[in-house]
DNA sequence: ATACGTGCAAACGCTTTGCACGTCC
DNA sequence: GGACGTGCAAAGCGTTTGCACGTAT
């Protein structure tokens, strides 16, 4: 039987990505990718939408350190910016199997559905290497209307 | 041998459209699209960028009517709004063709190619029969690193 | 102990809007 | 003549930043 307390709540990557650089770990930064966690990977959140959400939960977090803290959970891969067509910026957990995501919008409600397809990956790798461009990620963002808003 | 003045300057699709909607055909809005026609189909040019251009040339033309026209000549279809990666909304005439366009944008400089792809076309066709959605545009956006910036 | 992070509020950049004046039909 | 469009300046919105205080290491 192993000992039954672990003072150290076994260190994650955020804990270790962090102190690396010499940062630091806080309630704040654990709260805020702890949400993404939690709400699943194919959600898209705004900062507005972050704040709300840990506010609602009685946290106390700051709008601007959902701002500074969604820059650096991005800058640290574990989140992924999105540009939607309605130039609002969102964030998801980052989909560690790909990376790469392309999105139905409704331009009328703004409902969203992802998909995936392998030729829109291909195609955006082979003209990156056409022009002489290093890839880093690729998205299809489909404008269209959802059958609810027709 | 016809009457040597014609006081309609021949009707264009832009008094047209404005017409057909009890709207008017202003000075601006004819510079505005103007600009965008002289300049050519390949370049995206934001509001200021709209701005300064017409400025420059001794046109008397304010920002907030620059940004009344480009959303005019967006709805009425001589424009498409581009949402590239930096969140800077830049606009660029309507390619009578197709009306798609993928991009491959450096995230460094902002250095932005276009090139086009039709299996891109089919997958985003494919997604929004799947999901009941009726098809607007697709638009595909590569983020990569250009070889000046490397 | 000390560098790093936070909250607050002000500043910021881009875009929109209220209003009085001007202009196209 | 009258509705529509313009310019100006102010407001709006999402985002960033300076600063003093707090806290993780």
């Amino acid at each position: 039987m192993p000992m039954a307390s672990s003072p150290v709540p076994v260190e994650g990557p955020l804990e270790h990505g962090l102190h690396q650089d010499g940062r630091r770990l806080t309630p704040q930064r654990r709260l805020i990718l702890d949400l993404f966690e939690q709400i699943g990977g194919g959600t898209h959140l705004s900062a507005e939408d972050v704040h709300r959400l840990l506010v609602d939960s009685k946290a106390r977090v700051s709008l601007a350190t959902i701002y500074r803290t969604l820059r650096l959970l991005v800058d640290m891969g574990f989140l992924q910016e999105l540009e939607l067509s309605d130039g609002g910026r969102r964030f998801e957990l980052s989909s560690g199997d790909h990376g790469d995501h392309h999105h139905l919008i409704c331009v009328r409600c703004g409902r969203t559905e992802e998909f995936e397809s392998n030729p829109v990956l291909e195609a955006g790798a082979e003209a990156a290497k056409r022009f002489g461009f290093e890839l880093i990620e690729s998205s299809l963002n489909v404008r269209a209307i959802c059958p609810n808003c027709r």
